[in-house]
DNA sequence: CCAAAGCAAGAGCACTGCTCTCGTTTTCGT
DNA sequence: ACGAAAACGAGAGCAGTGCTCTTGCTTTGG
């Protein structure tokens, strides 16, 4: 399917790489809201109208930058899960893994992170092709307490949970055919939320005066997530 | 102070006062990124380039935009704290009242919310004057920690923290004359911060087809914080 | 009473997203 | 192999933006 169709078309996907590429860059430099359409024409040599050729609006671009952002963090969450060897570290050491390498790579890329954790542009509603991405994080998270729960090294929450949150617990478990207890889905939600929380809050400059010690503070608070969904700490 | 320094004076700040709210009236409507200068000058019947003798820049109107939703959503937070009576409720319960307050809040005013707790405005560095008003939520889950902590109510976490954390805890408690252990204020700073990543997925979209029954969510994750933090679930 | 300071308005600059048109090039069905 | 159709790049242009500068007017205060 992407054989040879022509020079056009292989002209067409370089094109639009180098677009997003110029783009990437100008948003690392400056933020989504200094964004500019005609600036990554001037870059890159073409006539501003020209552009539209490619993305037809504004937000399309920044669409495909979100799609891209979100694909990058997943990415980034899934390398640190299986970084090292499958089985040989305990569930609490990949929880944390996930967590320090989602967190290494929202400092890295500052400016992407908040494209996608941020406040959502105005005009921009989430496109389908958005939320199978943006679910890659999480459902990293879900697979690291999956494994041990089925190695069962989870410990339950015993507690009452309100009618709807379970079905919605269960819905989501049902969706990714994940078999997890509802109270554990539901402490996953929890968390996968709570540490986002966290990120921005460093990101965003909530911490400033507040916490210093950020990357000791994150992995004591990550620790604590972990045993909020039941991850049983190794002694 | 304020008494009639003049007719000037007076219109000034009257002014000054309609200039913010007709951009809160249009923040509300369309987002931060579509608050233009000229328009809400046009809405006022005013010259754009009047309004500049008001606010030297669009960044310096936000700013005082950002300040009024943190004192805004601060003041939901007390309000919420005091709304029953005192010593009647117990620390769980007053916990719980903050969260929601503040959730009202944010879910009344989204846009508001997004300046505060989204991505940050790129030109925009906080001046000395937003810390203050930024710290009220905080503040706030702080003061119920420490009344359950004054009557034995903390169930204090005995666990080993790293030391700069707890010197960062220590110094955060220090500065605000509340003497509570290194590991409670920790986990109050994460909690708090969990709190935000809660609301900022709600607000944001992200809960969008995984959490429909997002109140009770809300209600249970709360809780589940109050209880991370020490404080003993009433049975 | 009159200079000084505060104020409103208009014109203008440089920039933005986006549209339309026009001439060229590539693709594809016949 | 050819000719219609589609894709493409460039330029001009529109409406809007933040912000500055200049020009008059009004209030203030010594």
């Amino acid at each position: 399917m992407t054989a040879i169709r022509g020079a056009r078309e292989r002209a067409r996907s370089e094109i639009t790489e180098a677009i997003k590429a110029e783009a990437r860059a100008q948003l690392a430099a400056e933020g989504a809201a200094k964004l500019s359409l005609r600036a990554v024409a001037r870059e890159l040599g073409m006539a501003s109208s020209a552009l539209y050729r490619y993305f037809p609006s504004r937000d399309d671009l920044l669409t495909a930058l979100i799609v891209d952002a979100y694909n990058a963090i997943g990415e980034a969450a899934e390398r640190a899960r299986d970084h090292r060897g499958a089985a040989t570290v305990s569930p609490v050491d990949r929880w944390t893994a996930i967590c320090t390498g989602v967190r290494a790579w929202a400092l890295a890329h500052p400016h992407e992170y908040a494209l996608i954790y941020g406040s959502p542009v105005p005009g921009y509603r989430a496109p389908r092709t958005t939320t199978e991405p943006a679910a890659r994080v999480g459902l990293a998270l879900i697979g690291v307490v999956r494994e041990a729960h089925a190695a069962g090294a989870l410990k339950e929450p015993a507690e009452p949970l309100p009618d709807p949150v379970v079905a919605d617990a269960l819905a989501l478990g049902a969706e990714h055919g994940v078999e997890l207890p509802g109270a554990v889905l539901t402490r996953l939600v929890g968390a996968w939320a709570q540490l986002f929380g966290l990120l921005s809050f460093e990101l965003f400059g909530q911490f400033q005066n507040v916490i210093e010690a950020r990357t000791e503070f994150f992995e004591q608070a990550v620790l604590q997530l972990a045993r909020s969904v039941g991850l049983t700490t190794p002694r």
